[in-house]
DNA sequence: ACCTGAACACCGTTCAAGT
DNA sequence: ACCTGAACACCGTTCAAGT
C-alpha cells in the first residue's frame, strides 16, 4: 500500500486545475478515513450518494473540512476507486499453458470486486487508473498475455480494452444495482422487453421480430459477460500472428 | 421519424416513477424544439452543461415550461440520443461475401456520429435504447450478422457486445472532448504518461516498465479502435460453430 | 496546523398563480 | 391548455474566522 516509490501521476490539464493541498498532521481525519466512509456510502446508498456533505456527516464534521486532506471530490474518487481494485486477488506468476483460462478468471475476478460496490464502475470508467493497485493489475495482465506468446503491441491494446470491457458490463450491472432492482423486477422487465421486441411492425423490423427472444436472453447477465470474454480472448488468440 | 407505429416502450420501475405529463398543442414549445436546443448545448458546451435551465433559457423560457413537454430530464436525454443514432446511415441490404467489412464500416459510423457530439456518449451508456432509430441499428446489425451466418443466440449477445464496445471507447473519447483537450494537449500527456510507466520501480512492475511505450501507442485512438473491432469480429467469426 | 459555519453559485423538480 | 416565478431541497467548493 506504500506509493512512496511512484512516480508523480501523470494528470491531464483540466479546465478548472485542482488545488494545491498542505500536507495533514496525524489526526482523526484521514485520507484512509475519509475513503472508507465515502466506499461505505457508496456501498449502502450508491454514487450519487456519495456527496462531500453525506461523507463529512459521516465522520462527524462538515463539507468544507474534507478539503484539508482531499483536493476535491475528484481526488477522492480515485482513492474509492483505486480501493476497490485492490480486492482483485492477483496469482503470483503466469502459466504458460493455460493463459487464456487465468486471463478469463482474472477478469471475472474483476467484475466481482466491481460489482461488490453498487454502482463504482461508473467512477472507474471515468479515469485511467495509475493507481498502486491498477499497477499491479496492469503487470498481472501483460505478464499473462506474455505467456500466450502475444506480440508487444497486441498485448499493449489488449490491456486497453480487455478492461474496457469489464467496467463497461460492471458500469451497465451497477446501474440496475443503484436502482433497486430485485432479480424478480429484473426478470419481469426482461419478459416486457421481449413482448416489445416482439411486437415491433414485423415489415419494418423482421430480424428484430425474429430474434426477439434471443434478444432478451441471459437472465443474470453471467451468460452475457461470459461470451464477451470468450470473444475477446479467441479474437485475441486470433492476433497471434 | 413516426413512432406511433410502434409499441409503448419497457421502462424498469425506478425509485421516483416519471409523472405523467399531457399532451401538448400545437405551439412554440415542442419536444422537437427542445431536444434540438438540448442537443445544441451539448454540442457546443458538453453534456453536463445541458441543465433543464440552459435548455429553457435557449428557448427564452424557464425550466418549469419544459416540464409540460417533457417528462424529466431523462426524457429529455432519450430525445437526444435517439437523435443522435439516428444519424448513422444504414444500408438496405446486407452483403454476405463481406458482412465483416459492412459490420466494422457500420460501427465506425457508429463511433464518428457519437464523436460528433462531444460527451454524449456518456447518456447512451446509461440506457437501452428502444428508439426508432435504435431499432432500426439493431435490424441492420441482426441481418448484417446473420449474413455471416452466425448462430441466432451468437447474433443476439453480439447485438449486445458490439455497440457496448463502440459507446464504451466514444464514451472515454468523450471525455477529453468535454474538457477542452487538444490534440497537442492530448500527445503531451502520452508523453507523460509513458515516462510515468517506464520510471515505475521495475523489480516491481517489470512487464509495465517493458512496455511502457506499447501502452501508450496509438496517439488518435483510432489504432486503439480498430484494434479492438478486429478483435470482435475475429472472436465473432470464430464463434460460428 | 487544522477545523468550521456560512455563503456562493449552482442543480432538478414542484406548485400555485397567471393567461 | 399551456406557461411562469418563486420556492424546495439539494450540490461542490471557497473563505474568513476560529482553535
Amino acid at each position: 500500500m506504500s506509493s512512496g516509490d511512484l512516480p508523480p501521476v501523470p494528470r491531464l490539464p483540466t479546465r478548472t486545475p485542482p488545488r494545491k493541498q498542505r500536507a495533514p498532521r496525524e489526526r482523526s481525519l484521514t485520507r484512509e478515513a475519509i475513503a472508507t466512509a465515502a466506499l461505505e456510502i457508496v456501498d449502502s446508498e450508491g454514487l450519487d450518494a456519495m456527496t462531500m456533505r453525506r461523507v463529512a456527516e459521516k465522520l462527524g464534521t462538515g463539507a468544507a473540512s474534507l478539503y484539508a486532506h482531499v483536493a476535491s471530490k475528484e481526488d477522492l474518487l480515485e482513492l474509492v476507486v483505486d480501493r476497490v481494485i485492490g480486492e482483485v486477488e492477483i496469482p503470483p506468476e503466469a502459466d504458460p499453458e493455460h493463459w487464456q483460462r487465468d486471463l478469463k478468471q482474472g477478469l471475472r475476478d474483476m467484475r466481482a470486486a466491481i460489482a461488490g460496490h453498487r454502482d463504482i464502475a461508473r467512477a472507474i470508467f471515468a479515469r485511467i487508473p495509475f493507481g498502486e493497485n491498477a499497477l499491479g493489475g496492469a503487470e498481472w495482465m501483460i505478464r499473462t498475455l506474455r505467456a500466450g506468446g502475444l506480440p508487444d503491441q497486441v498485448i499493449a491494446y489488449a490491456c486497453d480494452l480487455l478492461p474496457l470491457y469489464v467496467t463497461a458490463v460492471a458500469y451497465e450491472e451497477g446501474l440496475y444495482a443503484s436502482e433497486n432492482v430485485t432479480p424478480e423486477v429484473m426478470l419481469e422487465f426482461n419478459v416486457r422487453m421481449r413482448d416489445f421486441y416482439a411486437s415491433v411492425p414485423p415489415e419494418r423490423f423482421p430480424n428484430v421480430v425474429a430474434l426477439a427472444a434471443n434478444l432478451t436472453a441471459g437472465g443474470t447477465g453471467d451468460e452475457r459477460f461470459e461470451f464477451g470474454l470468450e470473444v475477446l480472448v479467441r479474437g485475441l488468440a486470433a492476433m497471434a500472428d
